[in-house]
DNA sequence: GCCGACC
DNA sequence: GGTCGGCAACGCTGC
DNA sequence: GCAGCG
């Protein structure tokens, strides 16, 4: 056991040697430094919003679990929010602000950071869009980053929307762009939801928006889901639990193409970060006001059909 | 990882 | 003192 | 209304 203390804050690490991730071998002491050396890239994308967790205390061998509330018992520094569920009630989220809460979360058994698309501040207003291309089971990467393309291609051809690209850390990439401009989660998920809807009129064979397995018959699914009140996706440099302690990686559009969904992983992500700029780093993504954007995508779904 | 309930 | 359960919930579709 | 899905 050791004690990091960030601006008179001790954050216990405990179990350090403990093996997280038995095929590759990585303990919690690794998981630790990296989320330590990382932080800031981390926080970027995780600051000021509550968060979802996903938690394996005794590693990926033992039970896993998905967590919302903010964990009991941690230290009053710990930010929190009152979120008011759709379904009615209260519910605590846990807030991260800075390094002491990662390693606290971490600690925890904390492996999968998933921050809201909102802001705690505004927990109504989502800043950020987000698709996420899931492929069938089986399928050749070619064709999630075929749909990757595809998603772009329209917000950026048809659109004019700058967008980023990241890699999921499991099956799949993400594409998202910032918002600015007054707006709410029912008019993200309504304008991700024509786009989607949009490609898989244009290409039936091959895109489907379809979440039910059985209907989805070998195509990559585009999921706009995560653009609704309190959805979550899995956070830029969070880690992923699964065997290989893949991390969910901005990637520059030009590397789609040989980069593969969990090409990058806990071991592997510093010698990138050595070798080039984080991605999303002056990318020249400007926020967009979809507003904007109502009557040209209404255009391309009457093109279409939908 | 940790608490509370139960044995 | 050991063991065991809990730790999520939006929006949609289809039955 | 309930189950499945991400």
């Amino acid at each position: 056991m050791t004690v990091r203390t960030v601006a008179g804050r001790d954050v216990r690490l405990t179990s350090l040697d403990r093996v997280l991730f038995p095929e590759v071998g990585v303990t919690k002491g690794e998981l630790l430094a990296y989320v330590d050396d990382h932080a800031e890239l981390l926080l970027r994308d995780l600051r000021g919003r509550p968060v979802a967790l996903k938690r394996f205390p005794s590693g990926l061998s033992g039970e896993g679990f998905f967590q919302k509330s903010r964990p009991e018992h941690a230290p009053d520094w710990l930010g929190a929010v009152d979120v008011p569920l759709r379904q009615g009630g209260v519910k605590t989220h846990a807030v991260v602000e800075d390094v002491a809460d990662l390693l606290f979360l971490t600690n925890h058994g904390t492996i999968e950071l998933h921050p809201w698309l909102s802001t705690a501040a505004a927990l109504e207003e989502p800043d950020t869009v987000l698709f996420d291309l899931d492929p069938p089971e089986g399928s050749d990467v070619a064709e999630v980053r075929w749909a990757t393309r595809a998603v772009r291609g329209l917000l950026e051809g048809e659109l004019g929307i700058a967008t980023r690209c990241k890699t999921s850390g499991s099956k799949g990439f993400h594409v998202s762009f910032p918002l600015t401009g007054p707006r709410t989660f029912e008019e993200t998920g309504a304008f991700a939801g024509g786009v989607a809807a949009v490609l898989a009129a244009r290409h039936p064979d091959r895109l489907t928006t379809e979440t039910r397995t059985a209907a989805r018959d070998g195509r990559v699914l585009i999921d706009v889901g995560r653009n609704a009140y309190g959805q979550t996706a899995v956070a830029p440099y969070s880690v992923r639990a699964r065997p290989t302690a893949p991390v969910a990686t901005p990637i520059a559009w030009d590397e789609l193409s040989r980069v593969e969904p969990r090409r990058y992983t806990v071991t592997n992500l510093r010698r990138r970060l050595g070798q080039r700029d984080d991605p999303w780093r002056g990318d020249g993504v400007s926020a967009v006001d979809l507003a904007d954007l109502a009557a040209p995508l209404e255009g391309l779904r009457r093109e279409a059909g939908v």
